[in-house]
DNA sequence: TTGTAGGCGTTATCAC
DNA sequence: GTGATAACGCCTACAA
């Protein structure tokens, strides 16, 4: 109707001949006000064309209704699951998101966390960057008691809510698979050993080789950043290793389809000649050929999860000096890729 | 140092005994406030902990400093790469990045561009949902002068600020090459078909039959949702087709790697029996084997380009008037899932 | 049921 | 070079 200004309550107020308070509990559906004013409030609001400002309110209420995010990258698939689930979940109780990406350096983690605070986000969802060696950036979150949730990618030693599976028992059930399966030689290829995520796989896998009485071999894990070209270059390194390794553990799914490729276009057979396993259960593992063996990752069900958590945290449901640790339940599945001894007909 | 108190300039000027104003030009560098002062101010900033507040200054200033995006969908791995373009560019000019997700419905799309208005972003960038078929929900934008820039699903016939790619010419390509490859009977799985990237595509796949003399037969071409189920479902249709075509045109990657999968559980041959192309070169088409003909969609660039091109217009260093289109280049990538002519040695 | 007045934290304008 | 003051738009005691 309007065109450019922007209409306020004090312009409503004008119109209507009534006191901006009114506007504003009117707008608000407060009891208060007279049903038969309500309703004129809202015709004229409509016909002005008035939008309220959510700066204005933030500003008196203390509260910004917003959520910060921050992830290390936002073009993998994994982490699209994890921000969807969060995205579902604060629309739903009506808080929008501000996102960044820290491109895995912890230099821009404590940038981006420094802005969302000048932002006066009401929480914040975090994924540590491969680099992050310390959480002093944080500090003032803490200090300010704005709620603070690590989703997958946390410090294991710290007073902070997190989200998590259980990686290493994760990283044991899919390595016992493998020796069950006959595998003695097996590599793990993961990335960079310093996140929790990959420590506790590779403890896993650890753990499993101990137990079976296999000896570990330390030139069978190799730590990458587990890129599309690391994966490749990893992929020719387990080519040439000698004697051959039967069993290749691999720290994520794409990772371990590109290794799988490189070891078919080389001739071998998977599983008979390497059993290949990946994690996260990603699409891809189920388009590759054979399909590969990986643990089910609920990526969006963490982001939900952390979503719930900070906001019951931020609404002050839950209290803010229980940190917790919601641990959520990963699944082994198992496909051809490392099935060796084909079950019995 | 402080505790948990929030510091604002009021507290800063008490403590040096300067006037408030002294100190909001102190931090703003404003050259009229002596060095010393200056030194002073920051001083006191730091060992306080003074953070600005972004919402006061918003509301003083009528910025915000915020994107907003609208996307269909996170968890797409397209998606995430123009995600991943916008916000490098955003963060280094400084702005912060506001995204929701429509979940492919116009409904949707609609409530969060008027969530987004109300938090006074300062430009709007939109991935349109696959339903929706109007945008007055943005009218309001252009009434408030607030630049709006659609990214790769865009209206045709409007007057806004569009990147995208050619389309049409694209699948003009990928189609002219199947049927360089000797391929007649070309079936083509695509999306939902009143978005122009569907669309656009099928119309490059019809001249390209059209002008190779091979008459259109309707029922090859099937649109679908682009889902892993659907993509499942239209395979087994294309099984079954009768007599079965020589080659598939999929109007994405991921879907055409599941109908692969599907083709070579069949007994298939690719591309012997039928050859395969997709669309958006993906990392799927890369690990996939054969590996998938497609064409290289910049997705990051769009992001970037998007962004770029909404801050200048944000910045007011291009017109509001000139709306404008920019067609980024998309490439014919070809790979063994397509070559049934194997080149000679 | 409605109105008045003050404040949220910052910046801009005008004085001094 | 620094200070006083009035906005920005909204919300909420408190008063009427």
């Amino acid at each position: 109707m309007n065109n450019n200004k922007i209409v306020t309550i004090y312009d409503l107020a004008k119109h209507l001949d009534l006191a901006p308070s009114t506007i504003s509990r009117g707008l608000q559906n407060n009891p208060a006000v007279h049903p038969r004013t309500r309703k004129k409030i809202f015709a004229a609001a409509e016909e002005m064309g008035y939008r309220f400002n959510t700066f204005a309110r933030n500003l008196r209420k203390q509260r910004t209704y917003t959520i910060g995010v921050i992830v290390p990258r936002l073009n993998s698939y994994f982490i699209s699951g994890i921000l969807a689930g969060i995205e579902l979940e604060l629309n739903a109780s009506g808080y929008n998101m501000l996102i960044s990406q820290s491109l895995e350096l912890e230099s821009n983690e404590a940038k981006y966390a420094q802005a969302m605070l000048n932002n006066r986000v009401d929480g914040l969802i975090v994924n540590l960057a491969a680099n992050t060696s310390s959480l002093k950036h944080f500090e003032e979150y803490t200090r300010h008691h704005i709620p603070l949730v690590f989703v997958d990618r946390v410090f294991e030693d710290d007073d902070f809510n997190k989200v998590v599976i259980n990686n290493k028992q994760a990283g044991y059930e899919i390595t016992s698979h493998l020796i069950k399966q006959g595998c003695r030689r097996i590599v793990h290829l993961t990335g960079n050993l310093s996140r929790n995520v990959y420590q506790e796989r590779k403890a896993g896998y650890l753990q499993a080789l101990q137990d079976h009485d296999i000896r570990n071999n330390p030139e069978l894990v190799l730590e990458t950043d587990l890129t599309e070209e690391a994966s490749i270059e990893a992929a020719a390194q387990i080519l040439k290793m000698e004697p051959r390794p039967d069993a290749l553990f691999v720290a994520n799914d794409l990772s371990a389809v590109i290794c799988m490729k490189a070891f078919k276009d080389a001739g071998l057979n998977i599983p008979g000649d390497i059993a290949i396993a990946g994690f996260n259960n990603e699409i891809v593992s189920r388009i590759s050929d054979p399909m590969i063996t990986t643990i089910n990752y609920p990526g969006e069900e963490m982001g939900r999860t952390a979503a719930r958590q900070l906001i019951s945290l931020v609404e002050g449901k839950s209290p803010h000096e229980l940190t917790n640790t919601i641990i959520l339940k990963s699944k082994l599945i198992v496909r051809a890729s490392t099935l060796k001894n084909k079950p019995k007909p």
